[in-house]
DNA sequence: TTATCTGCAAAATGTTTGCATGCAC
DNA sequence: GTGCATGCAAACATTTTGCAGATAA
């Protein structure tokens, strides 16, 4: 509800307008513990507007990426997953059976994104780190 | 060229035909550093063969794949990008501007692994890391 | 000889775009 | 009232699939 607000704050102060639908979307979003797809989006939103999108859905995935504020987890076997609670870069781990995505709490990448930065020259900008592997639940039903 | 080897012989032991577009496309992968993109394949087999067709690069690698000999970097907004000379999960380094991917030496994941293991009761099987920055000669030429 | 591979074209999937209408401001 | 947002349909990009003819074994 906080970064619900934020995220409405910022949208208002970068000129853009705050729809009902937007109000659903970014809420989903930042509420979301699950990192949901577009199309798990645009279930939820149409509970409460049945006649939105999915265009809507992606347009304003859009105008939220562009304000930082929705972390993009992007996959090309599937529909790209969404973080809106926490959109700086940090790690997930993913079930390879269920496809849940949880955000596991980890040592910081901080050394060794100073180790490449010493090594090779480049500026990192920013990092994406997934693990893959079996939920608890997934080991039980196999 | 042990690389092309190595997986020539485990199409043979897989019942697996050798045809003169499977081993260029597996020269390529397996010879060249730059991460190439399925694309990227086409046209250089196509310089020696220039009859192949993209599907036909596409079922190759999907091969390569199942045998477990080619590392996949999956990107929804671009084209995939394909490690055939490193199998194995190891991290990359991805510069945001040329889209050059590099294998940086870093220091092993293995406890963060154990780690997460420890914390989350997942059975972790994979993970997949990525560095984003600009490469030198790209900060040089804004 | 025969089952697999190739190459073409069509299909499938996820995402983006164009445009007429509607609505936030 | 003005211009941005919505919702529809069409376009797009990448990858996958089906199938007839070619070819490795």
């Amino acid at each position: 509800m906080l970064r619900t607000e934020r995220i409405l704050q910022k949208l208002r102060e970068t000129g853009h307008r705050i729809t009902p639908q937007r109000i659903a979307i970014l809420r989903i979003l930042a509420e979301s513990r699950g990192h949901p797809s577009v199309e798990d989006i645009y279930e939820k939103v149409k509970v409460n507007f049945p006649t939105t999108s999915l265009a809507t859905v992606y347009k304003t995935i859009s105008v939220i990426k562009e304000l930082g504020e929705v972390l993009e987890l992007e996959f090309s076997k599937e529909q790209n997953r969404y973080d809106g609670k926490n959109p700086s870069p940090h790690p997930h781990l993913i079930c390879v059976k269920c496809r849940e995505i949880i955000d596991p709490k980890l040592s910081s990448l901080e050394p060794l994104t100073q180790e490449l930065t010493a090594n090779t020259g480049y500026r990192i900008l920013s990092h994406r780190l997934d693990f893959y592997g079996l939920c608890p639940k997934c080991q039980q039903n196999p």
